[in-house]
DNA sequence: TAATTATGTAGTAAATTTACAAAAATACAA
DNA sequence: TTGTATTTTTGTAAATTTACTACATAATTA
């Protein structure tokens, strides 16, 4: 069963071959799809002047199982013309329209992003930090915040990690890196100078570099391992880019990954850090 | 008819209210919405070990007029992309799993954000934020780096920001704050002792108190406007936090509504921000 | 123990499908 | 053409499946 996704225009294209009782029924969902997904083949027999029978027949002509499957097939199709596309914001937008289009661009993103999920260079990169013995997290601007993220992430996974945004700091322990050491470099473009330059002085180290960032990018050219992020044509210009979600969700993957690889026995650990802030915290009322 | 978006979502979220039967057929179709469309109310039954009525009274209790009405509407809900439910990874899970898993969590929690958005408190906090004279945006753990990124996103606007992570930073500059100092807390809990703490010498100040956190928490009570973000259930102690990505968007959302405020006349001034830049990476192949 | 709520049984009503027959359309011979 | 045979289309009526309602029993709560 390929289920078809514009059965309406499925029908509309079929209309000519059709004989007439069936293109009775034909028109009368042609123009009026919705409310056909909810009437009885009764109603819809009565609106197109024809009997139970011819309406069932009609549902089996389309590749139904009958007349309810049928419905079931034309809402389907009629729901998902609304998807979540991007859009842009514009300065005609107010309080009541902004909001959810900048939603929608984020789950767009995201809804991308998961469809082509580049899981060979994610196992990757997770074994890359089981082993590890250190692990830097660098970005610059907003891919800062990014890295700032991963490290409290991967911390409470009793990872020793360390964040620089300071471009300096980032060359020197870059510079001075040995085995065991993996610089995990974010950035959005891959074509911030500094921090190539940084990946190209790690890579020159026995240290591994892992990136994310995007794909065929300086930056991803300097790396042992890339995990390609999409970069969406950059049609908004000024407004917030939804790249720096997928990535923080991407690095959520490689945490997860590096948690199930420990497996079960590790949960304690984790439970003690999470209790070891409990007193930071007012309680619950 | 109040068509919903996410009838699954809505499920999920009232599973604890539901008596058991109920609970038994909410279960049953969460764990497989599509084969449920096509089933009849006896089969429902039969795969829930529940009896017909129970069914009809649960499709009556979420708003349809009867069982093969809310077979239509979780159709519809189905196409229209929204089969994302939060599932908790597990230690059995895969590469081939888990990162799905975690990408459907994170959309799932943009597309509840999404569907109960504060509007009233975001406008009176966009009012507020493009009226004030400094912004500082406050957070610690997991939020620091949420206030970083809000940094760096406001920073482009024009508007003076500064973020502290060190909670005597944050106390000393709450403590000497004025007219036109707008504080920004972003908080998961809301309970964190030091940055309630912090809220609350802002606010014997004439300073502006705004916060990004749960309702009802401390921290929503220090403040002069509070943003409201569903804390869901901690089922899931030990794996990242999707509650992260939702403020960052709504943070989106602010940047965005000061923006459309300041008109289309700013727009040269983002260029400019956006073309400093330039010089800082390697140019396109 | 009474009251309330939840659940299932059994019967009823409604909707859908099937089987079949009538009607219409088509093909073809005279 | 026109009548007849054949095929296709369509509707009627019965059968079947499906969904709903009323009510009784069970479980829970006060």
């Amino acid at each position: 069963m390929t289920s078809e996704p514009n059965l309406l225009a499925v029908i509309q294209r079929q209309l000519a071959e059709l004989n007439k009782s069936e293109a009775k029924v034909a028109k009368a969902i042609l123009k009026a799809p919705e409310e056909a997904t909810r009437s009885s083949i009764a109603s819809l027999a009565a609106a197109a002047g024809v009997s139970e029978p011819s309406v069932n027949r009609f549902c089996k002509r389309f590749g139904a199982t009958g007349f309810p499957d049928f419905k079931l097939q034309l809402a389907t199709s009629l729901a998902s013309g609304v998807k979540y596309v991007s859009r842009a914001v514009e300065f005609s937008d107010d309080i009541g329209t902004f909001p959810s289009k900048l939603f929608d661009n984020a789950i767009n993103a995201l809804l991308t992003a998961k469809e082509e999920l580049p899981l060979k260079a994610i196992a990757q990169a997770v074994d890359q930090i089981a082993q590890a013995r250190r692990v830097y997290f660098f970005g610059l601007g907003t891919s800062a915040a990014v890295a700032r993220d991963a490290e409290h992430k991967f911390f409470r996974f009793n990872v020793p990690v360390f964040t620089h945004e300071d471009p300096l700091m980032q060359r020197m322990l870059a510079a001075s890196a040995g085995v065991g050491d993996l610089f995990f470099f974010i950035s959005h473009t891959g074509r911030t100078k500094v921090l190539v330059e940084a990946a190209e002085i790690a890579r020159q180290t026995e240290a591994t570099v892992v990136s994310l960032t995007a794909e065929g990018s300086p930056l991803a050219d300097k790396s042992h391992c890339c995990i390609n992020v999409k970069v969406e044509e950059d049609t908004e210009q000024y407004l917030p880019m939804t790249s720096r979600l997928v990535q923080l969700v991407i690095l959520d993957v490689l945490a997860a990954g590096v948690t199930l690889r420990r497996g079960e026995g590790f949960t304690p650990h984790l439970a003690r850090i999470k209790d070891s802030l409990k007193d930071t915290r007012f309680p619950m009322s």
